[in-house]
DNA sequence: AAAATAACATGATAATTGTCATCTTAAAAA
DNA sequence: TTTTTAAGATGACAATTATCATGTTATTTT
């Protein structure tokens, strides 16, 4: 008794459960879950999975940043989507019943908790709210896909930086020293973007000298937010 | 109990019944769906939904082809997707509560039905291989965008047209004229592509005189698939 | 601390792609 | 059928962006 308690308790304070799909999940539930799944610790640059990988469940993200992106041809790696504490990671191949369409890989230290697809089944065939909540997430995911899809399309890879890193300040906020939270090399920022990391590397610099952001080192800090919208929207 | 049949075997027999999450409707559900659906017409040209507007609800396309699109700030039409008589139209934004991202126009000639949003939800809270069903067709679209976005940027747009050429041909097939089904103007395919029309059309002139395909006035014929295979995958 | 490596930065240049102008042909409207 | 409009085609040119080369500055590693 006292030690389902203690393992109750574990995953039902846990951030994640607070934020993702999770949260739509009973006491009984969370007992279940906390019973079944495994935590691990992953490093700066090591991956969660790769790509044409079988991950057989999901991940939960409770402490940590990472990247799920997709290497090309010609070495580069496109970045599809940054992934923080409190999401759920996995959750489209699972239920596509497919090998991983991506690698993920942690920006920074993560830790982690898998729970295997039964669970995550057994779950979504008997509690409709978190069905709900599943299915609403990976449409925000397809929405977000999507409008990401046509601004690589309609805008310039300029317009695209701003944008970024107006996204980037928004999702992960700012540190003491107001540069972005996120510590990503520029090779990664490109690889958001879509661009050669030189390209990026250039507009960053430019942006510095017009005023718009200011580069700390590495880090960057937003100096003239407004100014960066107005060039994000044209 | 004589109309109830009809009205059934209505939907039962239908298209979209047969290839959709519908699928997994049982006879009740069909009948309740027979009795709930409104059908529409819908000329080339014309819109099913527009960007913005609330449509409450999901479209059932019973015949014809339809684009799903977003207007950009200079007047280019952005082609995100395109769909056909079997599929489901509107899922991501009625089940996300929110107006449709991108606007819905048909391209050759459509018969379309609508069903209320109040329906969807109760199938989805009831029927659990319908609410598979409906997550794996909208996963199914997310791991399309993601994979157009990173061709997006990975690609060229030579490759692009090739691969675009290639998936036309394999989704909609070919007129007894062996020309791509689907009629595409010009100007659409670059919206697929995302290029803008004369990059498209001078594209299409060199696969011709390279012999990859034949302009059949403007219909296309793909003359050479493994040539074609082979630029998209570079 | 010294050496090695990775990340950042910038110039020079080339390739790709977009824009504008003009023309032809096909389709729709009068 | 004639007129008008839209779609397709092509050249000339400009803008954007990628690539290659090289140098500098931080981080790691030894």
């Amino acid at each position: 008794m006292q030690q389902t308690n203690i393992v109750m308790n574990k995953c039902d304070q846990c951030i994640v459960r607070q934020l993702s799909s999770l949260k739509a999940l009973n006491k009984e539930e969370v007992i279940k879950l906390a019973s079944s799944k495994t935590s691990y610790k992953i490093k700066k640059g090591e991956a969660i999975f790769e790509e044409g990988e079988v991950t057989n469940g999901v991940f939960c993200i409770k402490d940590g940043v990472g990247k799920l992106s997709k290497l090309s041809a010609n070495g580069k790696d496109q970045i599809v989507k940054l992934v923080k504490s409190g999401e759920l990671l996995g959750q489209r191949s699972m239920i596509s019943n497919e090998p991983a369409n991506l690698t993920a890989k942690a920006i920074a230290d993560m830790e982690v908790c898998f729970i295997p697809k039964t669970e995550i089944i057994n779950f979504f065939n008997n509690n409709n709210q978190f069905s709900l909540n599943l299915m609403q997430s990976v449409c925000e995911d397809l929405k977000e896909s999507e409008n990401e899809k046509i601004a690589l399309v309609q805008k310039t890879v300029k317009q695209r930086l701003a944008e970024t890193l107006l996204q980037l300040h928004d999702e992960f906020g700012e540190d003491a020293d107001k540069t972005l939270k996120v510590q990503l090399t520029r090779e990664e920022l490109a690889g958001i973007i879509g661009t050669a990391t030189e390209s990026c590397i250039r507009l960053l610099s430019d942006f510095n000298k017009l005023g718009l952001i200011e580069l700390v080192g590495k880090k960057i800090m937003l100096k003239d937010v407004r100014a960066l919208k107005k060039l994000a929207d044209n």
